[in-house]
DNA sequence: CACGGCGGTTCACAGGGCCGAAACAAGCGG
DNA sequence: CCGCTTGTTTCGGCCCTGTGAACCGCCGTG
């Protein structure tokens, strides 16, 4: 996992995006701007104009606390605890739930991401998340639902 | 909730203590020391010498990381206690109740928000009611009565 | 003091809808 | 032939919402 820089506020959209994508970032933050004020673990900020081995610490705790996250390569599901191998489809529909992980992924996008050329069934979503949990609940990963929203990917407690 | 400041590395038994007790501490940094890396969302630190507004900043986050006035996404009521899902129309009660945390929000503006068409019945707000003080439970939400006026939203003690 | 009204709380119940779980079937590859 | 993946159906249960009713504390009134 990376983690990447941007600068504040000049890249304010770019930030709105990473910060969808559940992606890392660190801001710098102009000498004469105001720091942002966040509470999302994912974001940090510096103030320039910043020593190098302050900036380095920061992105490397940004690292650390990411990879506390599950991770998804090659059809392999990572945490703390293991791993799983996971089916095609099962991957696509993980892969979605991960960029959200933590927040609901609704329903729309897993179907979209699960089965580009439109739902089968109305109920095939169901099933397999059904059956995905199964899966997860070796590594310490759960599922839980938000009715009629959609799905929340999160460590079991 | 206060934060806690504290200098690094001079007193690093005490930053041991404040991460005993869960304690939202800053770290200031003096100018030649290295900065230590950190997981623990509870702890930030600020390289010496430092602009008076960017201490603050950083405060000001771990407050709200801490305290965390709650928040509604997709149905989902956060605090830092954890999270709920909300059923749709619970949802739209809690919005009000948001908009006014702390704050008296009148029975007026919560029945307009949950039955914009109209209130069905004389008791269902009043019901409604008694089933989300069992959900934000808990989360360490409570929600408290104001006789003829209307309902309190806040942390509970 | 007894009484009743008001506002609010709690409970039980019912209909409808969404979701979960299981079981079966089909396809595919080793 | 066997196991894994995926789709399909079915059934049951739980959740959401509304409704009625019992109950309680507070307060004004006779």
């Amino acid at each position: 996992m990376t983690v990447e820089l941007l600068h504040w506020p000049r890249e304010r959209g770019r930030r709105a995006e990473l910060q969808e994508a559940n992606q890392p970032r660190l801001l710098l933050v102009e000498a004469d701007a105001s720091p942002p004020l966040t509470v999302d673990p994912a974001e940090d900020w510096v103030r320039l104009p910043a020593k190098h081995r302050d900036v380095q610490a920061r992105v490397e705790s940004l690292r650390r606390r990411a990879v506390a996250e599950p991770s998804l390569e090659d059809g392999v599901l990572r945490t703390a605890s293991g791993w799983v191998s996971l089916p095609e489809l099962e991957a696509r529909i993980v892969e979605v739930l991960l960029t959200r992980f933590g927040r609901v992924a609704d329903r729309q996008s897993i179907l979209a991401a699960g089965w580009p050329n439109g739902t089968p069934n109305r109920n095939v979503l169901d099933v397999h998340l059904h059956r995905l949990r199964r899966r997860l609940h070796p590594i310490d990963l759960r599922i839980r639902t938000v009715r009629k929203r959609g799905y929340v990917l999160e460590p079991a407690p």
